[in-house]
DNA sequence: AGCCGGAGTTTACAACGTAAAGCGAGGATG
DNA sequence: CATCCTCGCTTTACGTTGTAAACTCCGGCT
């Protein structure tokens, strides 16, 4: 039985797939009638996320994006300090979606369905920016007790005071932000990589790579294929956040 | 009392900190009598991957690297088909550091010993090249399959095979190789890169970026700025490996 | 001796980020 | 109304990058 090793199927039901999310239409991506004055920041950081997203982060380059906007590229740095801070500006953006996501209800409830909710919020997030993600996750922080994915100020108080209403001690309501933390940017770094590297934009890699991956040397992925090509990712994704809830519950004792 | 909040205070003593780790140093590196047929492929990845610990990925240039060799950028080439190829290299071969650790033993063990050498292997490899650890977690994979960090064939057969051989089903296996892989990457991928803001090669970020960094708005930040700023990583990494072991011990039964 | 192939160099080019100067429209000011 | 200033964008330019293509040169073969 000849398995398709190159490809994953996916669950059918995902929760967090991209619907909607916050698609307000940056302003002067698709109308060429581009006027004097018409660009602004948000806007072009916008252009920049669906640039990115379409395509690849080396393909947001300073002269496509202005060319998406209908602009010289110098233009742009009246908005931008430099590519870096157009950068971070997008992933400061990405993850201001989340601040508005109407589901991740954020006070007056316990620490499980908000830690669920936030959750499943920031999943949304990074399947529906998938190229973005690996950029929340790898930027640089601000301070180096700002961990990815959650990388706001406000996020951070927002969880630890949450945590901290609900009983948490200071030390085992930092150790809880740090275990999410983690758990989070393993999980989903991993489920966005796959999702890149099954509909990848570019094939680089080696030359006679993946035309048919020999597996004659390793008996057990040959005979774990069809195992190893199925997509769980959502449901492991529950499994593993359920039980990280169950060690911080016993923390919280 | 003032505390230090852009600085981090660390743990002591570590298991993982790097010291040796095979040093064995690159030809040519240091010597700057470079006759002809001194390159070698191996030699420049190993160059590459000292270039980028010291100082960024960035800064790994081709021409800085042949300079680095003694060697004009373009010689390089007959080894390194692209400067794509060059990091792809330079993350295989420090994977492969992994599977010439005596401390990491794969034959003839449980499958608990064999998971826990490994992750400390892995994390040992991590501190070492903490500059080059990124690149092992976002560079794509061969295929969608394969994920990070343990992202050679042969590992994964080491995996899975000794998870079999230790009573594990299939199903089970692929299953404790995927939550193995996303507790490695976010654990030490948040390490890493905290271990990199703090002696960060580069400020880049915003004009007035944490010359000191303003909490006035963040009561519980403020209040949990000391817990905040230590580093207990290497205890973390057990606990929370621990835990994950004990999650596979319940699926295996 | 003559050739030849492979290792490394030279030259060249397109694409990138970005500094600096230019420029035109509109509002403010006389 | 004329003038000027400023703001938003364009033009031009430069240095750095990855890399193709041609060239050079040395050591070993016939």
């Amino acid at each position: 039985m000849a398995v398709m090793m190159g490809t994953m199927t996916f669950d059918p039901q995902d929760p967090d797939t991209p619907e909607a999310l916050g698609s307000t239409a940056p302003p002067g991506s698709g109308s060429r009638v581009t006027m004097r004055g018409s660009l602004s920041r948000r806007g072009i950081l916008q252009t920049a996320v669906t640039l990115i997203d379409q395509n690849d982060l080396r393909y947001l380059t300073m002269r496509q994006l202005g060319a998406d906007l209908g602009v010289e590229a110098m233009a742009l740095y009246r908005y931008v300090h430099s590519r870096e801070d157009l950068l971070s500006g997008v992933v400061e953006l990405v993850i201001d979606d989340l601040y508005g996501d109407p589901d991740v209800h954020l006070k007056d409830s316990g620490w499980e369905e908000y830690l669920l909710k936030l959750a499943h919020g920031v999943r949304r997030i990074a399947l529906a920016h998938p190229q973005v993600f690996p950029l929340i996750a790898t930027r640089p922080p601000a301070a180096p007790w700002v961990r990815p994915p959650l990388r706001s100020l406000r996020w951070m108080e927002s969880f630890l005071d949450t945590l901290h209403r609900c009983g948490f001690s200071d030390r085992d309501s930092v150790q809880a932000y740090r275990s999410f933390s983690s758990f989070l940017l393993g999980h989903l770094l991993l489920e966005v990589s796959a999702q890149g590297a099954d509909i990848g934009p570019i094939e680089q890699a080696s030359p006679h790579d993946t035309p048919k991956t020999d597996l004659s040397e390793y008996p057990r992925l040959q005979s774990l294929a069809s195992e190893l090509s199925q997509d769980h990712s959502a449901t492991e994704f529950e499994i593993a956040l359920e039980a990280l809830m169950d060690r911080l519950q016993l923390l919280r004792q």
